[in-house]
DNA sequence: CGCAAGTTTGAACGTTGTTCAATATTAAAA
DNA sequence: TTTTAATATTGAACAACGTTCAAACTTGCG
């Protein structure tokens, strides 16, 4: 059998374990959070032994990463489907996209809580794997791009900065303003908020 | 012997392990951060049993807590001290000031990073006591005021609203930046960007 | 001294993530 | 088909953790 056999029926056993441990893993994340997820809860949930979990993934900080990959996933999606049709000729219409993106991004965050909270809270011990830093560089390009038009004075590396600074910013207010235990902005006002700030920083 | 008694020997000993305990804790935390804090060698630090730690506090996150409560207070001082002596009469000097006020934000973050962390990290099983919120809402007087100067037209309610959005955007640069799993403003770059954002919300 | 009240102790408990020798399964060879 | 080697799965065992509580100890008063 070659290492490199496109598939295989372990292989593809493997895929499928993976798979349902991973989507387990967001279920219980969903409904409990992060912090109650058990392994061998898991391990039930996806009908294997507790020590059968270390062969399909190295750890459970393994598995919370690929679960983090696939929720800034569907976020580039969900920003991708917001704003692909807007026009970004104008100035105007570029502020306008970037206030959409922001929008977006907090309706993402309310509706997937505890997956989006995850995304932040993870604390790994080594260090993040290239292919998971490059999920989050994809998702720049959403500020950047517009970015361009409104200041097209910044060169490539004061833009990508400058675009960094705006999604933190937005993403501060986000969330504190989710946070229930510290004093934030209130719920119903954070959607002009963050409107507010956008196009201030696009002045 | 009341029970209101204004000290005695013995409440006075539960106070000195008290204070003893917070700077173990503290020491450990600074030293190898909040998630490597062990009850057992917090008890060997202040040379009590490991039970004992519970006659101190109810349990590991009221001592957190406590330490976060320590924390916010030497930012408030650290904040009063860097702009108590500036002008706010003009708008230009209420900017200046609250430039000053989110430099002085980094800065304290910067120098004490892992109990800075601690006080967005720390997740409660129980309601944050009053006392905890207090300690909060003090801090934001330190962006409203300048705030008010800045934007004279706000009603209270949209200034309190206002303070908080910047605060949460500051601080959302500040704290992604600060953080090293994630893309972020590039360190030597943060002052700038945060700087330039707070001039471009006051405008 | 003797005794009651309060304080401190540390062994024990229930959970946790992770490991690994033993068992069971699979796939190839005879 | 039967034998055999490789691979996959199991679950008991382990170490580390926060927390509890019966027992031992200390203290202060009559």
């Amino acid at each position: 059998m070659s290492a490199k056999a496109v598939s295989s029926a372990t292989a593809d056993r493997r895929q499928a374990q993976l798979e349902a441990l991973i989507a387990a893993a967001e279920k219980r994340i969903c409904d409990s959070g992060m912090h109650s997820l058990k392994a061998r809860d898991l391990a039930a949930d996806i009908g294997v032994a507790l020590g059968g979990l270390y062969n399909i993934v190295q750890d459970i900080d393994a598995l919370l990463l690929l679960v983090s990959s696939r929720t800034l996933a569907r976020l580039g999606e969900a920003a991708q489907a917001a704003t692909a049709h807007l026009p970004v000729s104008t100035r105007a219409e570029a502020i306008d996209r970037l206030v959409m993106v922001a929008q977006t991004y907090l309706t993402f965050a309310r509706e997937n809580l505890p997956l989006w909270r995850m995304i932040f809270e993870l604390r790994l011990d080594s260090p993040l794997p290239d292919w998971a830093a490059q999920d989050q560089l994809r998702l720049f390009r959403h500020i950047a791009e517009p970015l361009h038009v409104i200041m097209p004075d910044l060169d490539t590396v004061a833009l990508t900065v400058r675009a960094r600074t705006l999604f933190a910013a937005v993403h501060g207010i986000i969330s504190i303003g989710l946070e229930e235990r510290l004093i934030a902005v209130p719920p119903q006002k954070l959607s002009d908020e963050i409107e507010w700030l956008t196009r201030a920083a696009c002045r």
